[in-house]
DNA sequence: CAAAAAAATTGGTTGTGATTGATCTGAAAT
DNA sequence: ATTTCAGATCAATCACAACCAATTTTTTTG
């Protein structure tokens, strides 16, 4: 199982704090009430409302200290989620292309090596079927989403959910980046197509449980992807 | 004729307890009653009730677990793409410390390994005299600090923006999971601590411009750095 | 008035008892 | 002979309260 259920955040006790700061309008540097009293006016046990600012806390929303009280932070970081989709949208245009592509095959390799040492069967077996499924491609158009759910798919079976989310960064990034300058000169790819053997040998190297053959056949395949982009290693 | 578990009965059960949860309207995310109490509201004995749960887990349709009881399952499957952006913010709830660490182990191998490929002179300095700071630190919040920062250069010096930006994620995520403090025997680091040869070899590494030895002494640290969180490895 | 002492307040921690789903046991039923 | 049932037991979780340590406020005292 990659996703759990609910660990923390049971009945909401997050928001129900978040709607009582924003409703008090507490400023930066305020501090607010006694967890001893809030407890009495968010009616929630202190142990569920100790959780939710934790969560906060670790958010960087909030700063407590003991004998003084808890304080909302400064709100200087600016670091907070909504910074992280702008800042990432905004790094396809800062980005080369170039760097791009380095990045995918450092991070893709590694992610390989992963899958071949946590794949469950079943993820070796949905490898499988996607990298056939690419071959069998009646169009470029549909073969590069098979692509994308192939590389998608090693990622999953990496079994660990914060690379499977840096991937997925990753590709978002990638597909911002401009790079849909290769012209095709065949309406499909062709049998010949040097990425074919190339996925068959990230998946074999997979479901054989080697690591270092996976890292280093991703690699490979990513500096080939590369080097039909950009014309040369 | 051969015995037959006699579906019927537990039908009956699964239909029954569909039946309650229908007419009293729960919404996803409810709990419902203990199965002790619903036993008495079925009219069920417990075992048929428990089989009857039995199979609406396996649907999907609830999640139980010891000690909260049985609640109503989200009915989308919240495993989609599109969502990354509050995903990453939770992340650090969802994962177990270990597979985080595991994830660091994995990029910021790869990042020592590109930083000894592509740090610049000035990027080298920078982090010598951080890991000179980090050695120097009086306390351990100080030191945790320079250590910060130590890795933070790092990922700076791969001269790659992306893979920077991949590591501040993965950083943030660090942060948020909840990685039970270490127990702090001294007030400052002591002269032994471990972490500064790996610091020395790292840096030696990447000045050296030796790829493969920046990946293997990261690797090692964060490797032993893991083993003391953890307790073995 | 000022320094010292005591009390009160606050976030952090621990322990206890109750509740809950999971599992086991032996008797009863089919 | 197998399944079902009722109860006991286990293990995870939570609410509640008491307690601890850091800090502030109030009171005492010289």
């Amino acid at each position: 199982m990659l996703t759990r259920p609910d660990p923390s955040d049971r009945n909401g006790a997050v928001q129900l704090l978040k709607d009582f700061i924003a409703e008090h309008a507490f400023a930066p540097g305020d501090r607010l009430p006694a967890e001893r009293e809030l407890i009495g006016r968010l009616g929630v046990t202190r142990s569920n409302l100790r959780k939710a600012l934790d969560a906060l806390e670790r958010e960087g929303a909030i700063w407590r200290h003991v004998g003084k009280g808890t304080f909302v932070a400064e709100q200087g970081d600016g670091r907070e989620d909504g910074l992280d989709l702008s800042l990432l949208a905004e790094i396809g245009h800062q980005i080369t292309p170039v760097k791009m592509m380095r990045a995918r095959q450092c991070i893709e390799a590694v992610i390989a090596r992963e899958a071949a040492i946590n794949a469950s069967r079943q993820a070796v077996k949905k490898i499988t079927e996607i990298k056939d499924r690419a071959k069998a491609a009646e169009t470029w158009q549909d073969y590069e989403a098979q692509d994308d759910l192939f590389h998608h798919a090693i990622a999953e079976a990496t079994d660990n959910i914060l690379l499977l989310t840096l991937f997925e960064q990753l590709n978002k990034v990638r597909r911002a980046v401009a790079v849909n300058t290769v012209i095709r000169e065949t309406v499909r790819p062709p049998e010949s197509h040097t990425s074919f053997a190339e996925h068959d040998r990230i998946c074999a190297a997979i479901a054989a449980r080697d690591p270092k053959a996976a890292h280093d056949a991703m690699w490979q395949h990513i500096s080939s992807v590369s080097a039909r982009l950009f014309g040369e290693v």
